[in-house]
This record gives C-alpha cells, structure tokens and sequence, in this order.
DNA sequence: GGTGTGACGCAGG
DNA sequence: CCCTGCGCCACAC
C-alpha cells in the first residue's frame, strides 16, 4: 500500500512529465526525480534509458548540461532544431535552458 | 542477503 | 579537463 509508486506508474509518471518539457528547454534527471516527489536521478535516468525512447529524452541532461554520450548528433540536431541555449559543443546552457516545471508562478 | 552496476550528483584533488 | 570517493536507490545475479 502504502508504497511510493511501482514501476509502471513510475515510469509513466516520468515519461509524462518528459513530453511536458517545452521545446527549447531542459530538466536535470535530478529535477524530473524532485519534481515528480519521487524516486531520485538514478531511477529517473534508468526509466530514461529503458523506455525513454518514446520522449524527448535529449530534454533531460546530467546536472552539468553534458549531452548524453553517444547520442550526442541527435541531441545537437534537436536543440538547434528547438534554439536550445548551448555552451561548448556538447553542452547545454543550464543557466538559460532550465525548465523548473510548471510552477505557481511562471516559467523562464 | 551480499555484491555489482548504472542515461546521477556533488565535493575534492 | 581529468579522476576518485561517497551517497543514493532500484535491479540483476
């Protein structure tokens, strides 16, 4: 019972708020995991990289705005697709592509 | 139940 | 920029 998600819905929760991310913008794994209240980065990032394929996955990045490893053609033809705000060439700008979700106030 | 692993994060050197 | 250690937590063996 009284359980803090399971699997599935976890995964739903997290690919659910993925496909929210605005084009342009980013969420840290650690974001999604203290956004969604549950779980942390290594559950989100394991959700991520078992069924993240359906989502935006190049909208969630490491803590330090690399890239993801091996990908990193498509994530740089996504986000100069998106005008993602980025820093070096395997970067993204965290300080201006940040997505703290919907918050009470506004985003940006 | 112990051990290793990882699309993590952060502090240190 | 590199690497190491430690905390974290779900999962495979």
């Amino acid at each position: 019972m009284g359980r803090v998600k399971d699997g599935e819905e976890y995964v739903e929760l997290v690919l659910g708020l993925v496909e929210r991310i605005p084009a342009g913008r980013v969420m840290t794994y650690g974001d999604v995991a203290e956004y969604l209240g549950a779980g942390g980065p290594r559950q989100v990032g394991r959700v991520m990289s078992l069924q993240g394929g359906g989502v935006p996955w190049w909208r969630v990045i490491r803590a330090d705005g690399r890239m993801l490893p091996g990908h990193e053609a498509r994530a740089r033809a996504a986000y100069a697709r998106e005008g993602t705000p980025l820093r070096g060439e395997d970067r993204v700008d965290l300080r201006r592509a940040r997505w703290e979700g919907l918050l009470p106030g506004d985003e940006r």
